[in-house]
DNA sequence: TACTGATCATTT
DNA sequence: AAATGATCAGTA
């Protein structure tokens, strides 16, 4: 009996609300499913138990989580000094076919136009099962965070299309990185080599870092 | 502790 | 292979 989708904003946020205090443990035996000891073979675990909760349209479809309302859910795992413990993948990066792309019409504008962060605790040394989900915020990125995302963008897009995707560092970059993302190191994409020509390289992946989500929390928090 | 490359599961 | 959901774990 998954909760159904919810059908506007303030259902989906309410209902984040509900959630916050609960344990994962608490939020497992209402779904009905199991707790793993630990994430090393379930990265994703918490994000789809949130999903559950949430009547998120699951999946792996290429679609918004809550596509009626066009939003995002992240879950974002949180450290004891109340900060992200880890960068959060946002999408894929598009290694070819580049003609005619620009900020306004990309996927990760998109895909960060609207987004639902639910902290949860994160620290290893915490059971699963024990863990505290935090209370959600309902984001859409500020003018500045908008600036500083396009410029990240345009700086590391125009570095694939001059065909240095394999000189990117995630040091490029003052919020966004690029960084693989791939099942192992043996996958590999097509991508544009130096000269133009074509090359096989691991898939890139965009992931904020985590000094930009820690101030996109605190902003809220003082607010 | 931040950065980095590597990795895990599942579905389409 | 690419999309969804991310964290792991070595090293500088």
């Amino acid at each position: 009996m998954q909760p159904s989708p919810p059908t506007s904003e303030h259902a989906l946020l309410e209902r984040a609300c509900n959630l916050a205090g609960q344990t994962l443990g608490e939020l497992a035996v209402q779904a009905g499913i199991s707790v793993p000891m630990d994430l090393r073979r379930d990265k994703g675990w918490v994000g789809q138990l949130l999903e559950w909760h949430l009547g998120a349209s699951a999946g792996s479809k290429p679609v918004p989580d809550f596509d009626n309302l066009g939003i995002e859910l992240k879950t974002i795992p949180i450290g004891y000094n109340g900060k992200p413990l880890e960068t959060t993948f946002v999408c894929v990066a598009p290694l070819i076919g580049l003609h005619g792309l620009s900020w306004e019409k990309s996927h990760i504008r998109h895909k960060l136009a609207r987004v639902l962060w639910v902290p949860v605790e994160g620290e290893r040394d915490i059971p699963l099962p024990d863990r505290h989900v935090g209370s959600p915020l309902l984001w859409s990125p500020s003018e500045e965070e908008e600036q500083q995302l396009r410029r990240d963008w345009e700086e590391l897009m125009d570095m694939i299309v001059l065909g240095q995707v394999e000189q990117i560092t995630a040091r490029h970059g003052e919020v966004l990185q690029l960084r693989p993302k791939a099942a192992n190191s043996r996958a590999l994409t097509e991508a544009y080599g130096a000269n133009g020509q074509p090359i096989k390289t691991l898939p890139r992946g965009f992931y904020l870092k985590t000094h930009f989500t820690a101030a996109l929390l605190e902003r809220y928090f003082i607010l």
